[in-house]
DNA sequence: CAGTTGATAGACCGATTACTCCAGTTTAAA
DNA sequence: TTTAAACTGGAGTAATCGGTCTATCAACTG
């Protein structure tokens, strides 16, 4: 018999992968084809399917790893000595691979919302992502660098907010972003070294509170 | 000879894009086809060519149509007597019409990285929104309610950036983002009211100042 | 070497794609 | 009423889609 070498079927897999980011990157999730991917991994259409089931099954194994990249970097970035508004602002500045790559970002989320099984991914991820940041922020409580009465859980989902909303203008307008980084950065200072009341303290619904900082 | 109604034949219009876009929440930017288009519309598939040139011709107008009413929105919310905050605090929440609606501007948001024809409309209409923001905030140092010497160009960027955050997180975790839009409400007066200096002058570096307000 | 089995290619499939063509109907000006 | 343009429906187009099938090749085992 014949025994079939792992290690170098998975080199393939991942090569496959690859030349998939690629068209991904240049044509989008829906836009790239199977056609597309094979001329770009340089195989033929059939066999392909030796190394996936479904072209999902390409989509799904590559929004899972570039999840994982992320979440590696920032579990990276917590086991590091800098402090946490360092370790997240490069987080908060473009994405490396430009525009498509971001653009690619927003396809899958959008992907997600509408393919049940990559929103499970997508969503166990985006869990994972925000208890790294909690934790991050739990030791930056013990060092004093985070306030004490802050919301653990809320404040990271603010950080995704922010560094979410980075990704987009950075997108859309890469000049202006990138002077806006800096006050993104303060805003992100101000998060951590402020005591908000995310919830309850806000019963004052007042209609009328329009002049407000007149001092 | 005989004259046609453009009255008519611009509702008509309308009603076909009417159905394109319940279509294309239901099935993504690129995910619905032109039948399906066609039979959401109940008309044949011939006579959608009638009405739009290309495939692409509707996705363009509803496109333009959809950035459209959103710079109408925040006209109409500079006009009334609300403060800045009250009239952004909205936008800071979940889109009216769930996650498709947000699902299908990440769509947007993406394409028009891809498609240039496209990418032209976005644009022209980021600088639509940026520049009424800018007016917004311009106003509101008028009514001292904005800090006079804020760089109003960035803080419209910045303000873009945590409009769509805020839209990502309420797209991906309705529940967290909930809790999490007053501290984004926060950041805003934060943002406005504080003098920031967008680059160079950041040297107070402050890391000791965590206890502030305790009382 | 023989035998088995993985690796690979490429023809091929039905379904679907955006889009076209044309014939029939309606409409209103001449 | 005549007539021609506008409206409408739907069959039909070539191309492309994701995916299957089979045949050949290559490599390892006995």
């Amino acid at each position: 018999m014949r025994k079939l070498d792992p290690v170098k079927h998975e080199k393939k897999r991942q090569e496959i992968l690859g030349a998939a980011m690629r068209c991904f990157l240049r044509s989008g999730l829906k836009g790239a084809s199977t056609a597309e991917i094979c001329a770009e991994a340089g195989i033929s259409p059939g066999h392909l399917y030796h190394y996936f089931d479904t072209r999902d099954a390409i989509v799904a194994a590559l929004i899972e790893g570039r999840l994982e990249k992320v979440t590696e970097q920032l579990k990276a970035g917590i086991q590091g000595a800098r402090s946490i508004v360092e370790t997240l602002a490069p987080e908060l500045e473009g994405q490396p691979g430009g525009a498509a790559a971001m653009a690619l970002i927003f396809d899958m989320m959008a992907e997600s919302k509408r393919n049940p099984e990559m929103g499970k991914i997508v969503n166990s991820h985006n869990r994972g992502i925000r208890e790294i940041l909690v934790e991050m922020l739990r030791y930056g409580q013990s060092r004093g660098e985070v306030e004490a009465k802050l919301d653990l859980e809320v404040a990271a989902t603010t950080i995704m907010a922010l560094m979410h909303g980075a990704k987009v203008v950075a997108m859309q307008n890469p000049k202006e972003a990138g002077k806006a980084m800096p006050v993104l950065r303060q805003l992100l200072v101000h998060l951590l070294m402020t005591p908000m009341e995310s919830a309850g303290a806000e019963p004052p619904r007042a209609k009328k509170t329009v002049a407000r900082a007149r001092s």
